[in-house]
DNA sequence: CTCTTCTATTTGTATATGCAAATAGATGCG
DNA sequence: CGCATCTATTTGCATATACAAATAGAAGAG
């Protein structure tokens, strides 16, 4: 009885988070790396990108698809109104949100951020191989399915 | 010629690092949640099973393993020896080292800690699949493998 | 309308992270 | 030995991250 549970030396190797964190700043660190000539690291990137793509965004709905803490996105915001970056939309009928868009400053950025960003995609993209990335789409489908 | 390039907006969905970060938040989530009694998170559970498995840590070492900054790690085992749960040993020969090791205090929070982090492990492996941990060994690899 | 409740966001606080620069000890050359 | 250099770690600084609590506005019951 009582299975002998995980011996505590194997958890080192066997623990997902503990390589999934690993494989995170090594990739992270791909991109702040191709991007730190723009002042801009792939935190915020993906924020901008996001606001890019919804045109005027509702911090819910960033937090959602990034799957980011709203608090977390506050301030990342506020950083980036102070970079003139972003700017916050005046009102949309619900005073409660504080919808945001891209400002030109925070186009032109994205612009100018292209080449450096597809450099360090395209090493990401050796590192998972097409496999990997098929696998990534899966599991965060996956975890947008997972029921509450 | 001049190829269109990527548009701005495209970005949001096919940025991997986007992705890859976003699944990170969620799996480092499940394995906080599930240690949050025990006073822990998966950031200090990583570097305790580490210090667990080589006896005697030294901070580059670890540092290669978990592919973290040693900036990083200094002051995470600094947290931990005012923690209790690591301590540093007295001298290895070379004055620059600081090698550090578990304390019994924590080993036994290793250990009282092990069916919390087997439930998000459960978790975390059901959002992977094998075909997920394969995938992400097999980076992991290559990471280690790149020519710097 | 007003009170309760619900929802969206911000604020307080603490950890995690990494770059650049500072320290400090080791090492090799003459 | 004494200096230049190399290596291991820490410190200064800024951003990123999340939980809990505070705000503030919306929405529904009566």
């Amino acid at each position: 009885m009582t299975k002998p549970s995980v011996d505590i030396e194997s958890i080192a190797v066997s623990c997902i988070a503990g390589r999934l964190r690993a494989l995170n700043r090594v990739v992270t660190n791909l991109y702040d790396d191709a991007l730190r000539p723009l002042g801009v690291k792939i935190s915020q990137g993906n924020i901008l990108a996001i606001t890019a793509k919804l045109g005027t965004a509702r911090p819910a709905e960033v937090c959602e698809m990034l799957q980011l803490d709203t608090s977390t996105l506050s301030r990342n915001v506020e950083r980036m109104v102070a970079n003139g970056w972003l700017e916050i939309v005046p009102d949309d009928g619900d005073g409660r949100s504080q919808p945001f868009r891209l400002t030109a400053e925070g186009r032109r950025l994205m612009e100018k951020a292209i080449p450096a960003w597809q450099r360090a995609q395209t090493q990401a993209k050796k590192l998972l191989g097409d496999d990997g990335l098929a696998l990534l789409n899966a599991a965060l489908k996956r975890t947008r399915a997972t029921p509450d």
